[in-house]
DNA sequence: AGCACGCCGACT
DNA sequence: GTCGGCGTGCTC
């Protein structure tokens, strides 16, 4: 039976499947519709990674969003070159989660696809050379040059050449001219070759070839040979001891590890020999990156006070879909958290759980490791791209159904959630700033839960305003774990007047007295300190006592930091660096001095008061590489540092009992910021580190150093009172118009002319003054920082009616001005940034 | 975002 | 005369 276009009933079953509109990675805010060839139609589906020509030259991977039937009516769609998968690398929930992210953070859905897989599931194109096949040297009319002779010659024995072929081949970096030249002579042509950028783990093994495997004569006549030869005879015994293949014989499929023979000493050129004649043979096999561990059997006991948060935890989730759990340092979440995830996965349901990314390294992964074993995944920025998709792919297979990660790992292709747990959830790093997507963490959890009907439970000792809000408006359930764990206690908080100190000349090198004398004693004690400085280098900047001159970045609104271990000035926005002039450039002087407080000089003013003290120091700078992080916990665990210094790094998850004295520098810095949420993250900031102090027996001392003792927020603080600093900052907040009460969405505008930016920035404001929602709009102003980079900043804040649809109408009426905007000729090169949720 | 097309200055 | 600067328009 024909159709009307003359093919048959079969062929008529996939007309519904013409066309697919992809996610290409581009921020374009659009899907794009190519054809599907007829040969893939049966097996292509939402989710497919496909490769498509995208403009003139580019080939890109895709991902498939929808398939339908409908041809576009503007233009002849492209046809899909390739399918990378036999299944969906993506699932549709995925795909819903990704437009969803685009909508509300305002980005391109290409965006989130950006930020979601794993490089090594999109695929590179790499440009080839290779010969043109009507070339003939001999009747060219275009003489070749000594090089192009060699790459031709190259060529011709390989095939093709890659860039990175050429430069090698001829031994120099710029190989593009020549390319084009050749390319012009029409000798060569370039295409693009796609290939797979993740590559698996293989390890080489060894077993025994079939015939010898099978045929016990055929052995002992080998060893009767092999008597004459005696290194290889020992390979072979080697082997044979390893796996006893003839009281197992099912152990020899898969062999025995390459590496083994030469681990032990055997000859290599033995072994070659073996298996060249036949006896033994030489296999890959793909082996993950992660290591084997099995989870541990040990049963969890809750105490009693945990049982009975447990029990609270599971009646609230009846009814709220999110939990708070508002547990103080040391409470035992941990275990409550575990007998959760057990309980879910034991369900049948996948679980994943968020960590800040400096908390990830910690203890917390080594406990969950020892319960859960490799049947847990770790996500962190850390790793390697093998290693994610890696991970990606496990969780794919359903090998993986427990996830630990960072922000990012709310991307991996779950289908069955049925627990999310963020922890730590009112750390600002949740929140993902620059590139796009400009997305909160901890809020796309909640909403990636909801798209699975799962709960989420949010964990911290000192919640966000927002999570607390809704716990106490009821939208989210609450749990409060106020009790330490064990017979911890409290530390005792001591402030401490620096400048009163000052005054009385006790002030030395920044330290009070008090501070100074608590650090001796914990020191001879064998007690452990920490010192929090929340900023990294030497100093903050540089003067000249003579003029005043401070030497600030090139490109960047801000004064270069100090960092005297490399006697360098550097700037912390775009990386800007110099070094230190020996006399002042403005009026000669050489009279420079360091001013300010960084955690490198507080590293070294330490090793100048407590000469004996093993100081370390931890921050960004001594953390770096992949293990940086952990060395430090390791050495500081271990006993072999006394002091430790650092940044927001300290605050986390460090669990060591002989941490007596936690000193805060200078709390006024972290107080007297300029943002509103100045305050509450002082309170959280200093709590958490406070936290870091006394465990087990012994009372902890926590010292902050302050030139306003009388501020209340440190009362509240020292008791612990986060309810009443909470309900104070609210009434600001709600008097003031400021998050919980509003929603917040910031519109940046850069542009490298400062002018530009200004009027750009001025327009926008005025135009949105028009959008038809209740508002209150501030700015546009100069950004905290007012130019990164050499590009100006300018900010608009817009304060919006939470409730309704204001936010959405909001954000779509923004888009349209923006687009109204860029058209003009003036503002083309003007970048505009919507910023929903800033924080 | 890239990348091609297109129109005006300092170089062989 | 050309190489190349970056303004602007488009990508299924």
């Amino acid at each position: 039976m024909e159709d009307l276009f003359g093919g048959n009933i079969e062929e008529k079953e996939d007309s519904s499947r013409f066309f697919a509109d992809v996610i290409i990675p581009v921020p374009i805010p659009k899907m794009f519709t190519y054809k599907i060839p007829k040969n893939f139609r049966d097996e292509i589906g939402i989710g497919f990674r496909v490769i498509v020509q995208f403009g003139k030259k580019k080939v890109l991977t895709g991902v498939i969003a929808k398939v339908h039937q409908k041809p576009p009516a503007a233009y002849e769609a492209k046809p899909i070159l390739d399918l990378l998968d036999n299944h969906a690398t993506v699932n549709p929930l995925q795909i819903r989660f990704w437009a969803w992210m685009a909508e509300y953070y305002c980005c391109n859905i290409g965006d989130v696809m950006n930020a979601a897989l794993p490089s090594g599931l999109k695929l590179s194109s790499e440009s080839k050379i290779q010969v043109n096949p009507t070339f003939d040297q001999d009747t060219s009319p275009y003489p070749l040059d000594d090089r192009e002779e060699t790459l031709l010659q190259a060529l011709a024995n390989k095939g093709e050449l890659s860039y990175e072929d050429c430069e090698s081949v001829l031994g120099i970096k710029s190989i593009h001219p020549i390319i084009k030249s050749l390319v012009i002579k029409e000798a060569i042509l370039v295409f693009e070759q796609v290939k797979e950028k993740y590559s698996p783990k293989v390890e080489s093994r060894i077993r025994l070839s079939k015939a010898f495997f099978t045929d016990k004569k055929k052995l002992e006549k080998l060893f009767h040979e092999l008597s004459s030869k005696p290194k290889q005879e020992e390979v072979l015994l080697k082997y044979l001891q390893e796996v006893p293949v003839y009281r197992q014989p099912e152990l020899n499929s898969r062999g025995l590890e390459k590496s083994v023979f030469s681990e032990a000493g055997l000859s290599a050129s033995s072994l070659k020999t073996l298996i060249k004649n036949g006896v033994l043979e030489e296999y890959k096999l793909i082996i993950s990156r992660f290591q084997e561990a099995a989870p541990s059997k040990e049963e969890i006991t809750l105490s009693e006070y945990q049982e009975k948060a447990l029990v609270k935890i599971k009646e609230e989730l009846q009814e709220k879909n999110t939990l708070l759990l508002h547990g103080i340092t040391g409470s035992g979440k941990t275990e409550i958290y575990i007998t959760l995830i057990k309980e879910a996965l034991a369900s049948g349901s996948q679980v994943l759980m968020l960590l800040p990314e400096i908390a990830l390294t910690t203890h917390m992964v080594g406990r969950l490791r020892q319960v859960f074993g490799s049947s847990m995944g770790v996500y962190h920025s850390k790793y390697s791209d093998n290693e994610r998709v890696e991970v990606w792919n496990g969780v794919l297979s359903g090998k993986l159904s427990f996830v630990l990660g960072v922000r990012s790992s709310i991307f991996l292709p779950f289908d069955s959630l049925g627990l999310v747990i963020v922890d730590e959830e009112h750390e600002s790093s949740f929140k993902q700033f620059d590139p796009a997507p400009r997305f909160q963490a901890r809020d796309a959890a909640i909403m990636l839960a909801w798209l699975h009907q799962a709960k989420t439970i949010l964990g911290s000792a000192t919640p966000s305003f927002e999570s607390f809000y809704n716990a106490r408006t009821q939208k989210y359930g609450y749990v409060a774990l106020d009790r330490r764990y064990g017979e911890a206690q409290l530390p005792e908080y001591i402030l401490s007047d620096i400048l009163v100190d000052k005054k009385k000349n006790l002030l030395k090198l920044d330290f009070t007295r008090l501070l100074r004398e608590s650090i001796q004693e914990a020191l001879k004690n064998q007690e452990q300190v920490l010192i929090f400085q929340n900023r990294r280098g030497y100093s903050p900047y540089i003067s000249c006592e003579d003029c005043g001159w401070i030497p600030e970045c090139e490109h960047c609104d801000v004064s270069l930091t100090y960092h005297q271990f490399n006697e360098e000035m550097r700037c912390h926005y775009c990386g800007f660096k110099e070094k230190v002039p020996k006399t002042c450039p403005a009026c000669g002087s050489n009279k420079l001095s360091a001013v300010g407080l960084g955690t490198e000089r507080i590293e070294e003013s330490l090793s100048l008061l407590f000469p004996e003290a093993r100081v370390a120091r931890m921050d960004l700078d001594t953390t770096r590489s992949k293990f940086g992080y952990q060395r430090l916990l390791e050495e500081f665990g271990s006993g072999n540092v006394d002091i430790l210094v650092g940044t927001q790094m300290i605050t986390k998850g460090l669990d060591f009992d002989r941490v007596t004295v936690v000193g805060v520098m200078d709390a006024d810095r972290i107080l007297f910021f300029p943002d509103f949420r100045a305050g509450e993250r002082a309170f959280q900031q200093i709590t958490q580190v406070a936290g870091r102090a006394g465990r087990r027996e012994k009372k902890g001392k926590v010292i902050i150093q302050t030139r306003k003792p009388e501020q209340q927020i440190f009362h509240q603080i020292i008791q612990g009172d986060y309810k009443n600093f909470y309900l104070q900052e609210m009434g600001d907040r709600q008097r003031f118009f400021y998050p919980p009460f509003v929603k917040i969405i910031k519109i940046v505008t850069r542009h490298k002319d400062y002018k530009v930016a200004e009027r750009a920035a001025r327009n926008l404001h005025h135009l949105m003054e028009d959008i038809p929602v209740k508002k209150i709009l501030l700015g546009p102003e100069k950004g905290l920082i007012g130019k990164i980079k050499n590009q100006f900043i300018f900010e608009t804040i817009a304060k919006l009616d939470k409730s309704g649809n204001a936010p959405a109408q909001f954000k779509q009426a923004i888009n349209e001005l923006i687009n109204e905007l860029q058209s003009h000729k003036d503002f083309r090169s003007v970048r505009f940034l919507i910023d929903v949720d800033p924080y």
